[in-house]
DNA sequence: TTAAAACATGTAAATATTGACATAGTGTAA
DNA sequence: TTACACTATGTCAATATTTACATGTTTTAA
């Protein structure tokens, strides 16, 4: 169903679906250069535009911040940088914590700026699959008698109840008012709709 | 936050938590075996138990059943059949269409159904990131009065409004009656949360 | 009748992602 | 004072996933 969807979407966005893809070089001798979209850089471009930051900074951004939306260990993320910073995206300042602890604070450069601004303003025509693998198995149930199916259910209502206390929790310690709310806006909106999103995965669960 | 909530939810699951993962045998002369989870295998397995089919009718599958839930190409797929078999977790039958464009169907072993049924009694006690481009830009934008916000609501509104679109067919199409509910019932109970999720996703979206 | 779409199966090359290995300094609480 | 949790940065090996390359048959609609 989602191939149907993106080839609707397709039509209207054209000019920007595949637009990041070079095509591969076969049979020529000067490296084949890209594949994949590479998100990563982007959102690690992003987390550096709120504010200068270590990679091991953001390896925790990607657990506490925007955990439910993008994962990714810090053995991705430190090569990663390195890439970004020789591609000229970003650069580094050589700090110290303590006596001799070393790290490298990471910022923008002007260019990855504009890389950051450019991907925020693409259209993103892709609904991308959730892979919870929980909703898989009992697919593959078919029997509403199946004797396994109570468990599976309270097994995960505790396992969304715990994320959605989480999420209610950094709702109110991130946002405590509205001038929070008003200085990162788009913070705001995706933690409130991860709260909703949890919320009716719950009723629903709690419904069966 | 995510892994905040798995640490906790170790401590409840800690018998099964890793219980696939062999560790790397560095220095050893024997090749190391098994890293990431290879989901893949399971869900092929599940969908040969509904009924024997082919790996072109795996990749449409992938496409339209549970596109929502997981994507595979047939690239991915025709090697996966071939490492099953050799696993002994499948077999294939030689089958022809038409005069002679040559196809095998796939079905399961009794140790393949073994399988299946040992995954689906494990506990799932991981959350996945959802990976939505579109939520991640959001993130990322600070003031609510960014002039791009707009056009990107109304251009996930129009995705998501076809994305249901489509789950309300596919609802009154495989689901017309209790019959066809009680015959494949952790489809109908996916299908619904699918529509549950996309309905919720589209209210916060045209609330904003 | 013929062109396009769908059926059908593969491989190759590249990137993405994970998990383990490896090392070292710092802060803190028992 | 010492052990443990946390800060900090990297690499390596394996698997996962995507995209393109490659080929041939069958069905369907103009």
């Amino acid at each position: 169903m989602v191939s149907e969807v993106k080839a609707q979407l397709e039509l209207f966005f054209k000019n920007w679906f595949n637009k990041d893809r070079k095509p591969r070089q076969t049979g020529q001798k000067g490296l084949s250069i890209i594949g994949q979209r590479n998100r990563l850089q982007y959102i690690i471009l992003g987390l550096l535009n709120q504010r200068s930051q270590t990679g091991y900074d953001l390896t925790k951004a990607f657990d506490h911040e925007i955990g439910e939306f993008w994962q990714a260990q810090h053995s991705q993320i430190y090569p990663m940088l390195k890439r970004m910073e020789t591609d000229g995206e970003i650069t580094h300042q050589d700090a110290v914590t303590g006596e001799k602890l070393a790290k490298k604070v990471y910022q923008l450069t002007h260019k990855g700026r504009q890389k950051l601004e450019a991907w925020i303003s693409e259209p993103s025509p892709e609904l991308t699959a959730t892979k919870d693998e929980f909703i898989l198995k009992l697919y593959f149930i078919r029997s509403a008698d199946d004797p396994r199916i109570p468990a599976m259910i309270h097994e995960q209502v505790t396992l969304h109840q715990a994320q959605l206390d989480h999420l209610h929790l950094r709702m109110a310690t991130v946002f405590p008012d509205q001038a929070a709310i008003d200085a990162a806006y788009g913070h705001y909106l995706i933690l409130e709709h991860a709260i909703e999103r949890e919320t009716q995965y719950l009723a629903w669960l709690n419904r069966h």
